[in-house]
DNA sequence: AAGAAGATTCGCT
DNA sequence: GCGAATCTTCTTA
């Protein structure tokens, strides 16, 4: 397989300034589509599209955020464009970027990535070289770009190692569906994403 | 102090 | 497709 790095220049990627998050947790989830999640490593930089992404806005029974802060689960109430980075299943970190003001708890989870840069990387972090499979799926993500607790609360749109921006190309068209793996509120249509991409996970349960 | 649930993944059938 | 793995956090005693 060839290498997107190896034969293309550099991404031009360019942040994405908090001021351009819209102030909604749904429309922040469809507006990511499209966006990029990037990390920067003394190895390299590591980069894909985010092509799936779930809404848990305010005062939904199924967030994380329901019943209010605790010490875990703080970046959730920080202003936009924070990373939260929790573990569960005892195996899997899983990130989200936290979506409304500061105070009210709320975030979009970040489940599928279209892997660009640091793919040969991507391939020693997950132990597996099947491209689709490399960021599909919400822990597959984080382990695929290392991100893990360290990470929770990371200002995304500040000059830091993980953050969030726009390349050239934009989305294509975007579904939505109801979320998965979740026991409440489950028949929302919380669920974005790129209709037609292969890394989008879950494609059994794509309806909408 | 003990137990249960959880925004999943992987391996096996 | 199904079930185990695995551990943090929160609840209850």
């Amino acid at each position: 397989m060839v290498r997107r790095e190896k034969t293309h220049a550099p991404l031009d990627i360019r942040h994405l300034r908090r001021s351009e998050l819209p102030v909604d947790t749904l429309k922040l989830a469809r507006y990511l589509i499209g966006k990029m999640l990037v990390h920067d490593l003394p190895q390299g930089r590591l980069s894909g599209r985010i092509v799936e992404t779930e809404a848990y806005p305010i005062g939904d029974p199924a967030g994380h955020s329901f019943g209010g802060e605790t010490p875990s689960r703080r970046s959730l109430f920080l202003e936009r464009g924070r990373s939260y980075v929790y573990f569960t299943y005892g195996s899997c970190f899983m990130m989200n970027v936290s979506s409304e003001k500061a105070g009210e708890g709320a975030g979009v989870l970040l489940r599928a990535l279209e892997p660009l840069e640091g793919i040969a990387l991507m391939e020693r972090h997950r132990g597996t070289q099947h491209l689709v499979d490399l960021a599909r799926g919400p822990g597959r993500l984080a382990k695929a770009m290392h991100i893990d607790k360290r990470y929770d609360g990371v200002d995304l749109c500040a000059d830091g190692p993980l953050w969030l921006g726009v390349a050239l190309r934009s989305a294509g068209t975007i579904g939505m569906s109801i979320r998965i793996g979740i026991t409440r509120e489950v028949h929302q249509l919380y669920r974005f994403y790129e209709r037609g991409s292969p890394y989008v996970s879950g494609l059994k349960r794509l309806r909408y």
